[in-house]
RNA sequence: GCGCCUGUAGCUCAAUGGAUAGAGCAACGGCCUUCUAAGCCGUAGGUUCUGGGUUCGAGCCCCAGCGGGCGUACCA
């Protein structure tokens, strides 16, 4: 149990014995290490419930709580009420124990439970290229996945495939007609269809694979042809990007399964369901939504709607407790009415989490660079990679909550990419791989005293060691890795600070034996933060 | 019209309803015979869009207004 759950249980206890009401304990990070290591605004939260002073509930506390020496060594009221915790040195002389012990398993924890989350993100439709919001979305869903994982879920990534329906036909009439335009003959693209370079490229393949003859074939199957191409396309962008999925799924296996039809069945069934105009609606506003959905269309084709409820169904069906869906923003109306489906299900209202991830406005100079895949104007995430760095552009949208519209100019992340804060943490790493690749390898200094560590720059760096499961935790239930890689930027200042003013290799053995240890503990705590945020941690640069 | 998101330093963005609103970049001034100067130290930069409200406390919550983005299909 780490420092933090171990404050708050000793706060538990403490607010049981005083026989105040229940209390959500929630721990600050003090804003400068004068006032303390942790706060708590606990006395200020129940001033309201007991119509007493905070000040004096924060007394009450005080005075119940202070006998516990072992954890820290000074508990202040300061401001409007705030307890303030100042951890012992034998506290935080355990934290570098403990991080040496357990590694880069320090900050895991089990909250979680192995309880079984499904991140979904991306689902680029395979009609094209990657852009740069699928950038964003990667970014973060796999970091958000790799955060849960560390306390405690059982996280899995999965990526959604459109491939069926009126989108992949249209695909497919569009190699059709480049085909037979290599050919010598001029057709149009068809109304809706895909004017891109990239459908060029797939029909030469096409050209040279099958000789010309798929334009016969239906443009259904040439899409699907053509789209298990982009995919495979896909999947290599992102992997490169290292984001990995566990699973692809394909709508055409629901389809083949005909599991929209058993959920078909199961909304009639249920009665949630009504005919109109020779269509066939859902009965969402029912649960919730602005307007009924049409499921079944007047020719008796299902729209989207009906195969993605059955994929969203089949989520809980595998055994995950809660789906998280990472969404962009012109699918936010999409997000009632997939919810709706879900309660019409009997699944309950908190199975299905819906994250609108904001745009990406894309800029050169300044000037907007607009993308459409019908129009052809696109800047594919392999170019943008090619030119920024995947470690830079992952630090760019993982500084930013996922509800903000962000501004990314190429010319300028290209540009400051050298400068990019990421390189920063990273720098800080690379030091202390080259501090151990100078120290004299016999050093032993897991038997280092920890109590010479008294400057200034060492105590605030345990200190700031000290928070990363914290952190961490935020980071996750919070789905905010931001709030990771600010922390991280600030740990390596803080290191810094501390690589400028104190030489860790000296001639003084037992000083080098307590810096190396505190170099260890950083280069554990850097190196698996960047890990969590899907960055990597160079030995050298 | 309605719905979702958004407005914070010159620029790009942070800040679980808490203490003195912080970083990076850009600007200016210092520090390399010492474990990597992709570093350190310092200066400057703010009416958190506007007006009300809620409360011990609001950049954050509520209401109204103004500005920006995106939706508003029997497309996916």
């Amino acid at each position: 149990m780490n420092l933090s759950h171990q404050l708050k249980e000793h706060l538990r206890t403490t607010l049981r014995n005083l026989q105040y009401p229940d209390e959500q304990i929630f721990l600050e990070i003090p804003p400068t290490p004068e006032l303390g290591d942790r706060s708590c605004a606990v006395a200020l939260a129940l001033a309201k419930k007991l119509k007493l002073p905070p000040h004096q509930i924060a007394a009450a506390i005080h005075g119940s709580i202070s006998q516990i020496e072992s954890l820290f060594r000074k508990v202040e009221i300061a401001g409007p009420g705030y307890l303030n915790f100042f951890w012992s040195g034998s506290a935080l002389s355990a934290v570098l124990t403990e991080i040496l012990k357990t590694g880069e398993s320090y900050g895991s924890s089990t909250l979680g439970a192995g309880a079984r989350r499904l991140f979904e993100f991306v689902s680029a439709n395979p009609t094209g290229p990657m852009n740069i919001v699928s950038a964003r979305a990667a970014a973060l869903g796999d970091s958000l996945v790799r955060l849960h994982q560390k306390i405690g879920f059982v996280a899995d990534a999965e990526f959604y495939v459109n491939d069926a329906g009126r989108q992949v036909r249209l695909l497919g009439e569009s190699v059709q007609v480049r085909v037979k335009e290599l050919k010598g003959e001029a057709v149009a693209i068809p109304e809706g269809g895909y004017h891109g370079s990239y459908v060029i490229d797939i029909a030469k393949v096409a050209l040279t694979e099958y000789g010309g003859d798929l334009f016969h074939d239906s443009g259904d199957l040439v899409g699907r042809w053509a789209a298990n191409r982009i995919v495979l396309d896909q999947r290599r962008t992102l992997e490169e990007y290292g984001v990995r999925f566990n699973r692809w799924y394909f709508e055409s296996e629901l389809h083949e399964n005909k599991a929209h039809l058993q959920v078909l069945e199961e909304l009639k069934n249920a009665g949630h369901t009504y005919e109109k105009d020779g269509a066939l609606f859902f009965k969402s506003t029912q649960f919730g939504d602005d307007e009924d959905r049409v499921i079944i269309t007047q020719e008796g084709r299902p729209t989207y709607f009906l195969p993605d409820i059955a994929y969203h169904r089949d989520k809980a069906l595998r055994g995950y407790a809660k789906a998280v869906d990472l969404l962009g923003p012109d699918h936010h109306g999409h997000a009632q009415r997939i919810k709706a489906a879900m309660a019409a299900l009997g699944l309950p209202a908190d199975f299905l989490e819906i994250i609108i991830v904001q745009q990406v406005n894309l800029l050169r100079s300044g000037q907007p660079v607009k993308m459409s895949k019908r129009a052809g104007e696109i800047i594919s995430m392999d170019e943008l990679l090619a030119e920024v760095g995947a470690d830079a552009a992952k630090q760019i949208f993982l500084s930013r909550r996922w509800s903000s519209h962000l501004d990314f100019d190429i010319e300028v992340a290209k540009d400051r990419s050298e400068k990019s804060p990421v390189f920063y943490v990273q720098y800080a790493h690379a030091r202390i791989c080259s501090i151990f690749r100078k120290a004299d390898q016999q050093i032993d200094f897991s038997s280092a005293d920890f109590d010479l560590l008294t400057a200034v720059e060492e105590k605030e760096l345990l200190r700031a060691l000290s928070l990363f499961p914290d952190v961490v935790e935020a980071a996750a239930l919070q789905y905010a890795p931001n709030r990771l890689n600010s922390y991280l930027a600030e740990l390596a200042t803080i290191y810094h600070r501390f690589y400028h003013n104190c030489r860790v290799l000296s001639d003084d053995l037992e000083q080098t034996k307590a810096r190396l240890a505190l170099c260890r503990a950083a280069q554990i705590v850097l190196k698996e933060g960047l890990r969590l945020l899907g960055m990597s941690a160079p030995e050298t640069m």
